[in-house]
DNA sequence: GGTTATCGCAAAACCGGTTCAGCAGTATCA
DNA sequence: TGATACTGCTGAACCGGTTTTGCGATAACC
């Protein structure tokens, strides 16, 4: 019933601790024979090192952190972080470290888990996510010497490493496509003004569209379904209707699509529409929504991979993954011509 | 930069280790005055007590696991899991108990994973979720001896104490608002034929069905979207065409919804449709789903605290939740007389 | 053949907590 | 006044690993 320890190996094979713990890892400092006897004690056994034990002994935890800040209602219909999840797990499965997940209430929720976490020595890194403008957590990372990869802009991940993608170059492909079927007056649904990355898309958005010759708006939203059908109807119904309207999330696409209809448009020939992350929600509607692609999952591999050598002492740099893509589906199409003054 | 010790407590205050350990864990065998300056001590080093310590003195690991094996992909959609995650938080998070959570590649890699943080002590008990029929984690679970709370029926848990919805219950009510609407011929969405809930809810809808005198059948699915599509168009073109359809997840729900207005069918008019598990999902679209509704997140607290529970010796009995209620949209309504043979 | 490496292991310290046995010193009581 | 109890702390063992030191035996070397 109790687990058996080294000293339950080291008893029947007839030796100390010592040897047998050099037997298990590998090591030099046993002879041949005696570590394929100690080998096949444990094995007979069933040992398995106590993670405390190793813990304690080596002073790193094994595992890393993962703290979500979003309300769990809007959370459980984002399917980025599952996939981001599944990706970091992905990675750190191959050396067994698991991953502690926690939602928190708030910034401040979070900023103590990462306290604790450290404090006690629950986590040797954790994945910093949502990163803001003037990122409070930031510097109380820094300052607690946490290894920690940011996912998202480097700009705002201070001294941290960051693992990104470039959303400036997205924004310019998404417009870049809208344009090129015809559209000159263009509205997108953004995401929380706090986010960093919000920021960078509509700055970019807003200066591709000068260039590009296009009218440009941005209406602020929340990402949640509420708001994107709200500000969608807010746009199609004001003046200098839109033909064409960009979302941040797929949720508010979602929701921005059914509005749309419900207001008797049709998509995509009165109003196209495109989504920012792609997933399966994208494909669930009618029409399915053309979005921006990106592989969420082999960023968090990604990402998990430079917290490992972040958490092994390496100071490493920012890794960029690639550009998102275009992927056409049936929800953008030239606008028809009725009124284009 | 390193972190404290009881040991520099110790030493700071002229008392030993033992007496700062009573003093910290407010137990007996210190004097109040030193007690007080103990913790003074602690206070202004910013001690925190060192979690593989505690955990290697103690026998317990001090935190708790969730293994999910969906595919990432249809996981990401499913605001159930993060809906129940976040209420288990809010649980165990009272006492500072982290929650390990890992996606699994398949059933033998979940169940490698018990193993491995059993025999390791890295968590004190599991959640078992998405039980099957036979389920073969139920046994190695029972013989590793590790606490485990199972979320579902109990009859597939075997000994392990159950937190669980009466999904009989459910279906009687879903099938007696769209009988009590006039409906005579229902089809249902269901989810995989594994699990055991799927078989429980099929065997409740077609007793019922056999009570109200309804027509009724069951398709199977995965509670993907694509199936989820696939299988409502198969109903609504096939003969002797369905007035109502139950699906088995607001996945599902959703893209059903999309495929039968693709068809040129309206909602509710031609088709009613009815979701089961409630989300925000679920009024996204148009229009919004009439749904069978539970809190999810309390379900997971109660979880939360029965698996507490079990790891402190105790054996507790299933604790059985609310029965779902319906919320009803706009995606019910009583059938158009036409044929109503 | 004596010195020096090297090998194979034992013994013990260490990580940072908890807990138990023991021991002075004071208080209680007969 | 001596036995008894209690208080407040010390010292040490313990949890289960890792790592360092040391020692006897054999092998290598000049």
């Amino acid at each position: 019933m109790k687990r058996p320890t080294m000293q339950d190996i080291a008893q029947r094979a007839g030796v100390t601790k010592g040897a047998v713990s050099f037997a298990l890892n590998g090591r030099p400092g046993v002879s041949e024979p005696t570590r394929r006897r100690i080998l096949a004690i444990a094995e007979e056994l069933g040992w398995q090192p106590n993670s405390a034990a190793v813990a304690l002994s080596d002073g790193r935890a094994n595992a890393f952190g993962l703290v979500v800040d979003r309300p769990a209602r809007t959370l459980g219909l984002e399917p980025y972080f599952m996939q981001l999840i599944s990706g970091i797990q992905a990675e750190l499965s191959a050396t067994g470290t698991p991953l502690l997940f926690t939602v928190a209430d708030d910034q401040l929720a979070e900023i103590a888990t990462y306290r604790s976490w450290w404090g006690r020595r629950r986590v040797d890194g954790v994945f910093l996510v949502d990163l803001r403008v003037d990122d409070a957590r930031v510097p109380v990372l820094e300052e607690l010497g946490m290894p920690t990869v940011a996912i998202g802009m480097p700009q705002a991940a201070g001294s941290l490493p960051a693992v990104w993608t470039d959303d400036a170059a997205a924004a310019r492909t998404a417009l870049g496509h809208l344009a090129g079927l015809g559209h000159r007056r263009i509205a997108r649904v953004a995401g929380p003004e706090q986010l960093l990355h919000t920021r960078i898309r509509t700055e970019a958005f807003a200066a591709c569209a000068w260039e590009l010759g296009v009218e440009y708006r941005t209406v602020a939203s929340d990402y949640s379904g509420e708001q994107g059908a709200a500000a969608t109807r807010e746009l199609l119904l004001g003046p200098r209707r839109p033909t064409a309207l960009v979302y941040d999330n797929d949720v508010m696409a979602v929701s921005g699509l059914t509005a749309a209809q419900g207001l008797g448009l049709r998509v995509p020939a009165d109003v196209s529409m495109l989504a920012w992350d792609d997933s399966a929600l994208c494909e669930l509607v009618h029409p399915p929504l053309t979005a921006l692609s990106r592989d969420i999952a082999e960023h968090g591999a990604h990402a998990a991979r430079v917290l490992r050598q972040a958490a092994g002492g390496a100071d490493c740099g920012d890794l960029r993954d690639p550009d998102p893509v275009l992927t056409l589906r049936g929800s953008t199409a030239a606008p028809v011509g009725e009124d284009q003054s």
